[in-house]
DNA sequence: GTTAGCAGTCAACGCCCGAGAGTGCTAACG
DNA sequence: CGTTAGCACTCTCGGGCGTTGACTGCTAAC
């Protein structure tokens, strides 16, 4: 059905179409990739592999561009594997040899790193706190009035923030609160804590008042879908050097897109613990404003935990294996850190 | 030397160029703004103004543009105060109303309201944590190995780190370190901290070893240019509308100058402590990427420590008066929320 | 099965031309 | 002297048109 001189042409249309953007004819493969055949033969050939949908036509007289299906058989069967250069692995090891002393700055940092050696826009998502499950809860008493609400889960992760108290409020009751707080929430999952939870103990603590009300709302803040993630871009702007967005509107559609974090989560699949790299190709991603985008993702860990996913977005005419494997190497890099934050 | 009727001239070109983006000939003028005269006798004051530098002309057959001296006379003397539509206010007051627990969302949203009002791209400045005087350092110990290490502001600003600590440490240790640093540190402002004062407590506590080591290097990172401003984006895709920008390399200067923070914060003057908004204009920005944008900047406030910057960047085609009105209403509400974090 | 040759198709480019918008100049007017 | 009408001139923009070049598909020969 598909023989080898089939497979050794669409590979060879794929990474010409990838190199140049330009939809390529019989004759530029028959030169520039020497399968010992005429141009006419590979026309045939090319046809063939139209009619079976892995090629497409912009119009009667122009050369071949890969099909999502076409694009999809490359990475799947034809696609060499390649690892990263040496300049790429200097790149990575030197970000990396920086103390990073918190996760925001080590994402961030990533994220730039993952844009700058792909040349596509990066996509991180960050730790999720409603993954997590509860191991404490600590109140800290800051000044008369005020005080920070310490959130620690199993995983390590450290969450905080400063809520207002009434005056008066005694040490003790700071304690009972803090107390109160950890019988109940100890060993819940953020995202299976059950409303009926927070409820019991809102009633319980009315008369702590704001305090208790504070740490609460904090809490249902962190469950409400959109709030979920934070998600960290880079090289946005990379978009541009894309000649498949030269048009304004294309551009609009895939820039707002990135604007949506949820939306970009979903897309992204944060919430998916999958092994190795995922791709997905054009219309397979089932949205409009991506038809003709691929993303390819990561999942990450920091120590043995999983963190979230790391990714890039670019045109479909990526350097697939030159992407997936720079992003292999920084998620395991990364994910083998082993530091806690 | 510039009367009554070039003003008004010079005004409705601004305030038609603003509103259509195309150079406006004498003719409409004379048709839609009726100063009683001829089109003949605007076209002897367009004139006039061209030769005074106020106007300009894309090519000898179009009409007149404004140019930046222009648009600076137009904001300093022509420009008719505008206070806020009953619609955004409305917009605004619902912002507001949800409670809001954290800095980081507050000015996330309001970055959001700035551009959807506008419009425009929103840029807003979080709290510096150079600016702020010591009070106090906390210690918290976090399970055997872990310590959260708290800073305290006299403007009531928390910010704190995860650090790990050496096993070895004892709690009256901890208790040590916190003091030794609050001793040295107490009273003094983060950016004018001098160095030497770090090496002497590096000296006096290196045998508590990495612990202190994390602490210090936590407040060298603060110290060093370009971790200084979060800077907070809103609406970078609302460039993308702006006709000006329908080239795609004018909206790649512009745009991968957004995403270089410590730029933005330098010319959108985070560290000036200016009262009321300012405006600049072009080639007053003095940066050949923004030379075709107009920066609006204004200073905010929480309770009553300045906060930052808040404002838009967009083409130097802007409706000023608007934009004007409407920062200032948010910067004051915000302002004015006096609540503290 | 492979190839050379050839006719046919289509986008891209350059060119020209006319329409339209707007100016500057000049002369006349009050 | 300021204002205005009229007119010639300039320049951009868009459409129409023919040329070029890059492909393909088909056919017939190897």
């Amino acid at each position: 059905m598909i023989d080898d001189r089939k497979n050794k042409v669409l590979q060879a249309i794929v990474e010409d179409y990838v190199a140049t953007a330009e939809p390529v004819g019989s004759r530029t493969i028959a030169r520039k990739y020497n399968l010992g055949v005429s141009p006419a033969t590979i026309r045939n050939e090319m046809s063939d592999l139209e009619d079976m949908g892995y090629l497409e036509q912009p119009h009667t007289s122009a050369g071949r561009v890969p099909s999502d299906l076409g694009y999809r058989y490359y990475v799947d069967c034809l696609m060499p594997a390649r690892s990263i250069s040496p300049a790429e692995h200097e790149r990575i090891r030197q970000t990396f040899q920086r103390k990073i002393r918190e996760v925001d700055t080590l994402i961030r940092e990533t994220a730039r790193l993952l844009s700058d050696t792909t040349q596509l826009t990066a996509v991180i998502s960050g730790p999720q706190f409603e993954k997590a499950v509860f191991k404490e809860i600590r109140l800290v008493p800051l000044g008369r009035d005020r005080a920070l609400l310490i959130y620690i889960t199993d995983r390590g992760l450290v969450e905080n923030q400063v809520v207002e108290v009434p005056v008066e409020v005694t040490m003790l009751e700071f304690q009972q609160v803090a107390e109160i707080l950890n019988e109940q929430l100890r060993g819940h999952r953020m995202d299976t804590l059950p409303r009926t939870v927070l409820q019991a103990l809102q009633r319980e603590l009315s008369r702590y008042g704001s305090l208790l009300e504070q740490a609460l709302y904090f809490l249902e803040q962190r469950l409400e879908p959109g709030e979920r993630h934070r998600l960290y871009l880079g090289g946005t702007t990379r978009m541009l050097d894309q000649p498949e967005f030269r048009d304004v509107e294309k551009l609009r559609g895939v820039l707002s897109f990135l604007e949506q974090e949820d939306a970009v989560a979903t897309v992204i699949g944060v919430d998916k613990e999958t092994e190795g790299v995922e791709i997905q190709i054009g219309e397979e991603i089932r949205l409009r404003e991506l038809a003709d985008c691929s993303i390819v993702t990561a999942t990450y860990r920091l120590g043995d935990e999983i963190i979230g996913k790391m990714g890039v977005i670019g045109p479909r005419r990526m350097e697939y294996p030159k992407v997936v494997a720079i992003l292999n190497a920084i998620a395991s890099y990364v994910s083998e850190l082993n530091r806690r934050f």
